[in-house]
DNA sequence: CAGAAAAACTTGTATCTACAACTATTGCTT
DNA sequence: AAGCAATAGTTGTAGATACAAGTTTTTCTG
């Protein structure tokens, strides 16, 4: 069998390599969508003078918390990215007095990241110019409810591939 | 009363951010999602002792290219990243034996990043195992047809990012 | 046909991120 | 209650990426 496949691959050396497949495809059109929508919108965020995309998506989440703070560990999670990443991102948002640290009293291994006025404020500027170039970029091919089924399905999966 | 006191300032604080979009919730959907797969791939392939996913993104892009090779530039763009981040990133995997450089006769300024057999070979080692990891992050939520579907509504949501 | 402008790629630098080791605190087990 | 394991977060270091300036080759223009 892998005989046959060796002498195959020898006259055909493509066919070594295995077929694309439905899942694949759907999935290098998700990581090639999201890196170009990510560079519009920091192409957008440097020209406006505002902050990397990274401490926009801090702030938002942040601020859809309970009491406009949240976990280390929690928004670590949240974001996607490591916890000894967010330490340093936050350290950064701290020092440009967007959000402040918290320290729990009954636990005092956690401390949360929690919103400043300053840190609003700058959210409350950023957010209507972010949305505005998503609905330049989806808008034009995509309808409210496709842009919402498209999210139940990205959230179907990321169900199971956080679950797994 | 003092719950509806809080309650009520805090509407009024959060009041001062703008509300959230359909058009912004699917993008915060599609970025974790992406970010949570590429977490899934990266821990797959560390595990498995298999070069970076980068690394794989460009072979596999390669690959697909008329000849195995393409220009420094289209690859670049391809990848939604920078020519000077792909000049490092085609270093490596040249060092590592996986491409080769080829200069055009034609026209002394571009530069072809072109499939070597053993850059070959890896790829066709890794891409069952990628497929794999994305069908059970896939499959479990996606039909094939929910697949096609949910590409062919990103390639048009790139299209429109791109072409702006 | 010079000489400027543009194009393609590379390089230098500064920032950002991940990974692993470390500290401090809490929970569990006997 | 003592000691070990688990949890939460930080820090040190190395590697990767973007941004901007630099080099070489090609194209355009007067």
């Amino acid at each position: 069998m892998s005989e046959q496949a060796t002498a195959t691959a020898t006259r055909e050396r493509k066919a070594k390599v295995p077929p694309r497949s439905p899942h694949g495809d759907a999935w290098e059109s998700l990581t090639r969508t999201h890196a170009a929508i990510v560079q519009r919108l920091q192409e957008m965020l440097s020209a406006a003078d505002f902050p990397p995309l990274p401490w926009y998506e801090v702030l938002a989440t942040v601020a859809e918390a309970p009491e406009e703070q949240m976990r280390m560990g929690d928004l670590a999670e949240a974001l996607v990215i490591t916890r000894g990443g967010l330490t340093k991102l936050v350290d950064r948002l701290v020092k440009a007095g967007l959000l402040k640290r918290v320290f729990c009293e009954t636990d005092r291994r956690v401390s949360y990241a929690a919103l400043t006025p300053a840190g609003r404020d700058l959210l409350a500027e950023m957010r209507p110019a972010v949305i505005a170039e998503l609905e330049v970029a989806f808008s034009a091919n995509l309808s409210v409810a496709q842009a919402n089924e498209l999210r139940q399905t990205l959230d179907s999966v990321r169900g199971s591939a956080c679950s797994a």
